[in-house]
DNA sequence: CCTTCAATTGAGAGGCTACTCAATTAACTC
DNA sequence: GAGTTAATTGAGTAGCCTCTCAATTGAAGG
């Protein structure tokens, strides 16, 4: 958009003390390979596994299969998160589309187990979300 | 409920060879152990955290905050972002709410800062989701 | 084969979310 | 003070998400 970058442009040649017009253009420069950073596929994949996470049914179904250490028939999880046997087994199947979780089947009986990701994710956001620094 | 309290005691002494009373006993205590795992305040935190990631606009926000090490100007980030400025500035609230970002007034600028569980969170996300093992 | 049971699936509904548009705030300039 | 500009805010809305309910799959046992 025009008026996005007219107001850029403003910013900065307002902020930048002895405005030359390099130095405009190098941070334009800075800003352009700063954009750079939204075209990898990292982003996908990210948000994948982030709206996977963000749902209280899904993220109670993950922290118990991480806790859990090995793997938990469905049955068990019904007993243990509070929704319904249909609501759950949706749940499992879009955590078994991100690659948080995978499934085996046992007899009659389905086992989920949660994946390394998962695992991974999990035990880093203990660490990042509870020790929050409060940087003002 | 009853069903599913019924289907785990089925699901139980199927499951556990020399299926002694006391072997039930154990595993009810051992899932009522894990459950507890659900029951903590860390739920909410990382739901809130994991909520505003969420969102493609959000998350780029925060990647590109993350990414500038820095302070970056609303303009700036309406450069760089495809969505209204509207859009940004809400989203950039909602970030605010859930402490991935802080904001500063300069002049009539305003300027975004990713916090440090921002940081964090980007950093390790990078290293968990792109190093996916695939374990079947 | 017929029944039972664990779990999944699909369609549909209600609620939530992320946007748009218009109005507003707040800072700077003249 | 009037005008301009950066950014925010609130109300309204379209679309998506997550659940429910009913039907179905697939395994096991008589």
């Amino acid at each position: 958009m025009s008026t996005a970058t007219q107001r850029l442009q403003r910013y900065l040649e307002d902020e930048l003390e002895d405005c030359r017009p390099e130095d405009v253009d190098q941070r334009l420069e800075e800003l352009d390979a700063l954009e750079a950073v939204l075209s990898t596929d990292q982003i996908e994949a990210d948000l994948n596994v982030l709206t996977a996470l963000a749902n209280e049914t899904r993220y109670k179904l993950v922290r118990l299969l991480v806790a859990a250490d090995g793997e938990l028939c469905v049955c068990e999880l019904n007993a243990m998160v509070d929704a319904s046997e249909s609501a759950i087994s949706h749940a499992l199947s879009d955590l078994t589309d991100a690659g948080l979780v995978t499934r085996r089947k046992d007899g009659r009986w389905r086992k989920y187990r949660a994946s390394n990701v998962a695992v991974s994710l999990l035990t880093l956001l203990d660490g990042v979300v509870t020790g929050q620094v409060t940087d003002d």
